[in-house]
DNA sequence: AAGAAAAATGAGACTAATCCCATAAATGAG
DNA sequence: CTCATTTATGGGATTAGTCTCATTTTTCTT
């Protein structure tokens, strides 16, 4: 069915120990199911299909389907938001950290739609995962305010108004164009309180240092 | 379960024909229930009990939950969209619209939060009324435009980025305050390119003018 | 109030999913 | 290579839902 299929778990796990290998094949295949018919109407069947297992395999090593989608949603947390912050090490700016993150997340998304699809519903559902995926975001909020760029309160909505914005993007064009990544950076810039000739020039000028086409690296220079 | 059930269909067919009660309880339940459970989780049974009606009288209505779902949304776009559109028939100002529809929404969701949640969420699954349940934002965006005072130009991503703010509006404060509502409306003026000041301005304005909190327009009264 | 039409009922046939578990297969340590 | 341990299997009991339809109940008309 999927003609793309890039194997997040099983990739980290292929030289080891067999039961590991399974379970990132569950969690690989957990991705894909949840991915195309979301998390509710998925079937422990899709999944162990999706993984070429049998059916009672899924019971080795989940309890339930809620089971699985924390698992899931734990490990795209690392992958995703634990990543993208290790790139940024270098950088103090707030804006420029803040389009950063945003980008390289949509910049991801297209590569891999799925991931963050899966990801985001699953930080909905598995609540008390929220706290911990918006971590690194409430950080940067906090450094471009003390910084004296955005002006605006830091609170729980205006995270998730964040979130919201990303999550737009992704319905809406989930092959994720340079303009849809564009047009939300910007968003997120504006909604921080920049005004938009300010958030363009700032988007522009991440794209120009970090996010030039020709260069994806996974190691953000200066 | 539900404390407070307002019987939005039910109310309007309170003197007709059988018939036509009968569907508007099948209706008014299916809005409790997809609000609590989600759509998807949603069986045929919860709706027919909520509504006190044997399971077998749902299919002399609908033929199945989808149906069921298209009429409650084509529904609650005229209740929600359609009213509050009425209510501005004299505002000419495009920032001015756009903040009182959102607060407007917003309010209603106060008293009525399940119409909106279900809204919103019959709206993504529903897609064939996606164009005309946006169809008042996007005019009053284009008025805006017109007359100089947004910064941006209007395509299906920034109508989503807006939606996207209501519902996470909607999420994380149900109970919807003030501070959320002003907060939502202070961020979709800046998402339209208005620096934070003026929509701060924009905002105050609008409450003052129009929706102080003992005055309740239309035929709000308990 | 009777009779016809409209509406509601709920038992039951189907379909589909979860989850268990006795058995089979694969693995890997000595 | 052998055998104990780990892992995978898939049949089937169980639970849960959809949808049908012959029957009962309610409503409407005269």
């Amino acid at each position: 069915m999927s003609s793309t299929n890039h194997h997040l778990f099983r990739e980290q796990t292929s030289g080891r120990k067999k039961r590991e290998r399974t379970r990132s094949a569950l969690l690989d295949s957990a991705i894909s199911v949840f991915a195309s018919k979301g998390f509710e109407a998925a079937r422990i069947t899709d999944i162990t299909n999706h993984a070429e297992l049998a059916n009672g395999t899924f019971y080795n090593y989940y309890k339930d389907k809620d089971e699985l989608l924390r698992d899931v949603t734990a490990g795209l947390a690392v992958e995703l938001t634990g990543r993208i912050n290790d790139e940024m090490e270098n950088l103090a700016h707030g804006p420029t950290r803040v389009t950063f993150a945003t980008a390289r997340l949509l910049q991801i998304a297209r590569r891999e739609p799925e991931w963050l699809s899966v990801y985001l519903e699953g930080v909905f559902i598995v609540t008390e995962l929220q706290a911990a995926a918006v971590q690194y975001l409430r950080q940067d909020l906090e450094i471009g305010i003390e910084q004296g760029h955005f002006d605006t309160e830091v609170n729980l909505l205006l995270v998730n108004q964040i979130l919201s914005l990303i999550r737009a993007a992704l319905l809406l064009d989930p092959a994720m164009s340079d303009h849809t990544i564009i047009q939300t950076c910007e968003a997120v810039l504006r909604l921080l309180g920049l005004p938009p000739r300010k958030a363009a020039k700032q988007v522009a000028s991440v794209f120009e240092r970090f996010l030039s086409s020709d260069e994806h690296t996974t190691d953000a220079q200066g």
